[in-house]
Formats: C-alpha cells, structure tokens, sequence
DNA sequence: GAATACCCGACTTCTTCGGTCCGAGTTCAG
DNA sequence: CTGAACTCGGACCGAAGAAGTCGGGTATTC
C-alpha cells in the first residue's frame, strides 16, 4: 500500500533523465524510454501528460522531443506524482465532492488528513535535480536535509 | 495515489472505536461494522489480521468479542496498517527480493526510500489514542507535534 | 444443546493499473 | 513538395488487486 505507480515513477525517471542531460535541446520518448528499459509508448503518453501539465515542453518533427519547461531545481517531485497521477489523498474519501459516505464515521480522517499534507510537503521538498544528483556513495550524507513537522 | 485501502481504514476506525470504549471488556465485530455502517463480514476478517498480528485479542461465545491488547496509546497507526496491507514501500521495486529489474535504472529509488523512511516515521508517531481524542474544535491545535527530519 | 461469536479459506465482482495499437497532426531534410 | 521522423491523443484490453460475499467449522456461554 500506500505506493505510488509506475507511471509516476516512469515520469521521475524521465525527468530526472532530461536533468541530466541539460546539452540536449530534446531527447525523444524513445530515447528515454530505451535508456531505462521501459515501454516506449507507455512513457510517451506519461511524457505527454507532464507536457500539458506544464513541466516539459515537447517540440514534434525530426529532432524533436521533450524538454524540461523549467529548471530542475525548480520542479518538484510532487508536482511530477500530481500530474501523472491526480490529487493524491491518503484515505479513501478524504473530501472528495460526496465527503465520506459512511454515517458520521470519518473521524479518522481528520487526523489523516494531517499525515497527508506532511508527506505532501516532504515531497514539495525534492526537487528532480536532487534525484539527479544522486552521486553521494553512501558515507557523506548530502545535507539538503529537510525539516518537516506534523501537528496533530 | 498513495492512499492507504480501506481496510486499513476500517482497522484504523475499529480500534480507534475500541479506545473509545474502554468500560467494555469486549465488542463484537457486528458491534463494530454497524457503529460505522461497514459490512461486517470484512470487517471481521480484518478484526482477524490485526488479532493474528498481536494488536487485539479476541474471545469467542456469547458476549465475547474483541479488545485492545495494549493501551491505546501503545499501538501506532503504522503498526495497524503494517498488519492489515503488510510492509509498505513507496516504489514498485524497492528492495524487492529481485531488486530492480530495470536496467542500472532504479537510482529514483535511492532517494524515495528516504520519503519512504519519513512517511513511515511520521505514521509510528501516531497511536490509536491520538485518532481517538479527535475532540479538538480547530481553533486550539493540540501539541502532540511531531519533528520528523528527511535527509536526501 | 442452542445461541452467540470467532475463525478461515474459497469465490465473485469491480476497479484500475500497466501496457498496446493506431490514426492524425507537425516538423524538418532533401 | 514530398516523405521520413517524430509527437499527439484517444481507444482499447488484459491482468492484478481490492472490496465484498458465502459457507463451513470451532469455541464459549447460558
């Protein structure tokens, strides 16, 4: 539980791919999707919804392709999972238009809803240029550490 | 994305209604689906993971039922849901036995583990007692904040 | 021994994720 | 201008997992 999809992981990795690679004025969805051994047409669709999204720009004709919209800095892993995946709620009905069906039961989600907006922030916090720069061997912890806190 | 099932859900609202009412020695799982107006058949079977995991005991017969095996304040969220949709992780792969199928591609992951160590944290933070002293009208946020700290 | 309640595995249904296919529009090179 | 290379975007499908149901078995109390 509690994981996030595949697509959205594609989409990180796509990103993290075109972070890497600045030189290129664009790399094709095939490019990608070769160099991490995933389904082509599969990441293209995840490509094209980060592009109407707004976080990539994608340029068609020969030589084209998609490139980051804005600095890698500039983008954060949640933005990335929200485009690919929608709004995402730990519970299951979490405000959602109807609220919680159940009788006067969700009394759980408010303290959830909490736990929520915690893992959004640690999200909003990474950066696509921070899973680029993964080159730290496990010894010197890089110190981008961030703080997070959860008021009940 | 990222949300937890329902049944978790349901095992997180049946202990919180548990905490709720210490002065009985047990309540039954139909008890306990009607208060919250959940099929009672699921929610007996959940009743039954979170007994087989330690967290309740159970006692068969008339007026039998289930209880808390510890204090309320002893049982934390990431316990209930460890029990219920077992070990959790935020990627596809991590660590799986088979690692990372993709290619040397998973380096997404190096970095996610950490939120993933973090949303974790956060959830050890949380007991069933916190669920069930919801009685704080917004206004008066209660103090029972946690620091959690991500280190990318 | 009957009523109540837990125990537990099998089964059906439904949703959604992961993945594929294909047609259409766009751009660039020759 | 024509065609190759590429993106765009919707339709489609199979598999997996979640949600919920059913039925038989066992323990406990009255």
């Amino acid at each position: 539980m509690l994981k996030l999809t595949k697509k959205a992981d594609y989409g990180l990795m796509a990103l993290k791919y075109l972070a890497e690679h600045p030189e290129m004025p664009a790399l094709s969805a095939k490019d990608i999707a070769d160099a991490y051994g995933i389904p082509a047409q599969l990441l293209a669709k995840i490509l094209q919804q980060l592009t109407k999204s707004g976080l990539l720009r994608s340029h068609a004709g020969m030589n084209g392709g998609y490139a980051l919209a804005r600095e890698a800095r500039e983008v954060s892993a949640f933005e990335v999972i929200l485009a690919i995946d929608g709004p995402f709620f730990i519970t299951s009905c979490t405000k959602g238009k109807t609220g919680c069906e159940l009788t006067p039961s969700c009394t759980i989600r408010e303290p959830l809803a909490r736990v929520n907006d915690t893992i959004a922030g640690v999200l909003k916090s990474i950066s696509i240029q921070d899973l680029a720069e993964h080159e730290h061997p496990p010894g010197h912890a890089r110190e981008a550490s961030a703080l997070v806190e959860l008021t009940l």
